[in-house]
DNA sequence: CCAAAATCTTGATCTTAATCAATGTTTGTG
DNA sequence: CACAAACATTGATTAAGATCAAGATTTTGG
């Protein structure tokens, strides 16, 4: 069991949620220049982290069921941060404050040492992307993701997809039909 | 004070390395496919961290002066990985065990507490690092390490910025010149 | 269920950075 | 110091993906 499955499951138990957010399509969690430290759980729906630059959006990440989504610049430093949380379906998260999380983490060291663990894991996941954009070729970008995450396939459009591999959808699109 | 550099003054002081090792210009620390789960501490020189694919390599990162240096994926899961680290200068480190580090750190809620800090930290700077690289303009690209990292300019042959910077060294000095 | 909007696909053209090639410059070593 | 090797620059050409444009398909909301 991953141990943000096991973080989840406390938060569950000892009740932490501050609420339960309900939102349409296209709404904002957080925009660009905010401060947002909360931490989301999406119970259902998609939701989509950008940035904008160049007066283009830029996808860092997408969360959609049963994920944490997090602005995490903006959680560590409790300093506003350029990064957009938008919804990309009809979505529900549960709300986590940080202050009752950190309260939480730091009253017993085993999970001080589990919320470790997530940090660990959440770089290495790091280190996957930051290669997945080094790589030069859309066509390998695709399938690295792909494989890894077949799933990311069948929940977002495609359109965004193409964008977060640094692609247009026009050459997503031709990538899989070839 | 960083939390980096406050671990660095903790391992100094309870003398922790393992050993310091010298190497040439040139010299692989960790190649590809091999577990190293060691902490690499630069005390002169620099260090470059690749990957290989398609069948080009690509920059991960540099480490250079009173920088650490880990093979992070390797450290964390203890497993092989893809991960080189080579030497781009004549190069003293000082080497530490991931074992007695683990053993330091847990030995005080207050050394865990900074090292979390440490890894929040990294997390983001790997966020910026990620925004780096999505940005479609090699010009931008090179502004925004540029002004983020000017030291870096000034430490490791531009090809392997290029490299970093996903563009060509041609790429690089036009911009430069332009 | 139907209409409108959003998304995806496909083809033609254009742009930008990669490649290729040659020369100039710096660095490191015997 | 000299000379070779590594690195950087510059120009000409090419190629790959972006852009533009139009049409097909899917999704969504009343």
């Amino acid at each position: 069991m991953s141990s943000l499955k096991q973080i989840k499951t406390a938060i569950d138990k000892e009740n932490l949620w501050a609420n339960i957010r309900e939102l349409r399509k296209n709404e904002y969690l957080k925009v660009g220049g905010s401060i947002d430290t909360n931490i989301y759980f999406v119970a259902s729906g998609s939701i989509r982290i950008f940035v904008y630059s160049e007066s283009e959006e830029h996808t860092i990440r997408f969360g959609y069921q049963h994920d944490f989504v997090v602005a995490l610049d903006s959680f560590f430093t409790g300093q506003p941060s350029d990064l957009y949380l938008q919804t990309l379906s009809r979505t529900t998260v549960k709300v986590l404050h940080k202050s009752v999380f950190e309260t939480w983490i730091h009253q017993d060291l085993e999970w001080l040492s589990l919320w470790n663990k997530a940090l660990q894991a959440l770089i290495v996941d790091h280190l996957e992307r930051e290669q997945d954009l080094l790589i030069s070729s859309p066509q390998e970008r695709y399938q690295r993701v792909l494989s890894r995450s077949p799933q990311l396939f069948q929940e977002v459009p495609h359109k965004y997809i193409a964008n977060y591999l640094r692609m247009t959808p026009e050459t997503l699109s031709r990538i899989k039909k070839g």
